[in-house]
DNA sequence: AGGACGCTGGAACGGCGTTCCAGCCGGAGG
DNA sequence: CCTCCGGCTGGAACGCCGTTCCAGCGTCCT
């Protein structure tokens, strides 16, 4: 049986941009950022490191598309019937729950090759500024203090929260951190000795949706 | 010639980690991230790669330490005769400015292995949110809020300038930005284009500061 | 039918982090 | 004084990485 009936399957659904950054952000979240080597993107495609050249000029724009292919969609919600205020805090948990769902976003926003993304950010942030009402001289400063808080404090937080063994429950894990911060010598570390325990209670994501109020608030006059 | 008079210059001072953790930081300052290779180490300490593992376990502790050395005296100010806004201004200051001469040192907090460094922030800023005279019932979360935004709108700010090639001036590059984002699509980018030009008189560390106050006013009760 | 070309994928290169180990060198013991 | 020993050194080597190169496949145009 030589003969190959299905002529339709020639070797394999051909190799395309949409199909490595797809492998890739697979292969980043379930392996890590370690993980995402040419090599194992070229055996997950079947194909071989070469190829994949053909496609993408390198590991620098890799990273970044497959940033773009988590970010934009989570920034993209629809803005209709809500108020400014409520649109903001949407974008900016739409922000933490994918940095939260795939830590190596985060990291990315450190280094250099982000730009296009972090202006899409940037312009639905702004939109809702001009929809608050801030006045144009202010809407500038207002849409970057916004950005940066989403930005910064959403990657901040993946990273702690990456910190975490794969499998562990988060419970546990502050439980385990609360019990090392009550073994800190009590001279140096006193402060955090005495707020160990309310590891267990707190919640990042309400927190943060907390200090995105915080700075509205204050961006639109605090009367 | 062949007789060496100078018998006190053995060879060279010692290795230690201290020498090696300082050429460390040098060579990141210098030549970037991709810059620290421990062949460049050996090279700069006179020495071959080997001799560094007898006093590192390898690039990642020497990365953490190599950040613990910057951050820790960046936030070491002294405290007394200040009122607790003042002190918590002055720490983040001393954050914003040590991310800014370093630029890698931002990308270390979005990384695994910085908790030591991390801890000692959050230990100072919760000293000066406990002198605020905050509840101890909120005061973990205070300290939480504070310290997330500074080291990450300090590190979104330290990514951001980092793109500019050494030696441009920030007037020049901010100009360029600038002109670039009036170039864009004006329906897809209408916000950034509009505020383009504001870009050029805008300040971040004056703003990042106003933002620290912001907290710290919403955090002390916002009455 | 034949040529051209977009696309493939395996081989190869230089450089990386890391490991290994032969040997140096200063001080403790005879 | 010599000898031995162990902390410390530094160069060689290993495996893996990103990237480049290129012979050849398959498809479409002429």
């Amino acid at each position: 049986m030589t003969t190959r009936t299905r002529r339709t399957e020639r070797r394999q659904e051909p190799l395309s941009r949409e199909r490595i950054v797809g492998a890739a952000v697979d292969l980043l979240d379930t392996v890590g950022e370690s993980g995402l080597t040419f090599r194992a993107l070229a055996e997950r495609l079947e194909t071989g490191p070469g190829a994949i050249y053909w496609h993408v000029t390198g590991k620098a724009e890799l990273l970044a598309a497959a940033t773009e292919a988590v970010v934009v969609p989570a920034v993209a919600a629809d803005d209709t019937d809500r108020t400014p205020q409520e649109a903001i805090r949407t974008l900016a948990l739409g922000v933490f729950d994918a940095f939260d769902a795939h830590p190596w976003v985060g990291a990315q926003f450190s280094r250099a090759t982000w730009r296009p993304t972090l202006l899409r950010v940037f312009e639905r942030i702004g939109r809702q500024v001009q929809a608050l009402g801030v006045p144009e001289p202010a809407q500038f400063t207002a849409a970057s203090a916004l950005m940066n808080y989403i930005v910064g404090v959403a990657g901040q937080n993946a990273a702690t929260t990456r910190a975490v063994a794969p499998g562990t429950n988060r419970a546990d894990f502050l439980d385990a951190t609360a019990h090392a911060w009550s073994a800190l010598d009590p001279g140096e570390f006193a402060f955090a000795r005495g707020v160990a325990g309310r590891l267990r209670e707190h919640d990042d994501r309400t927190e943060f949706a907390a200090g995105v109020d915080l700075i509205v608030a204050g961006i639109t006059g605090g009367t």
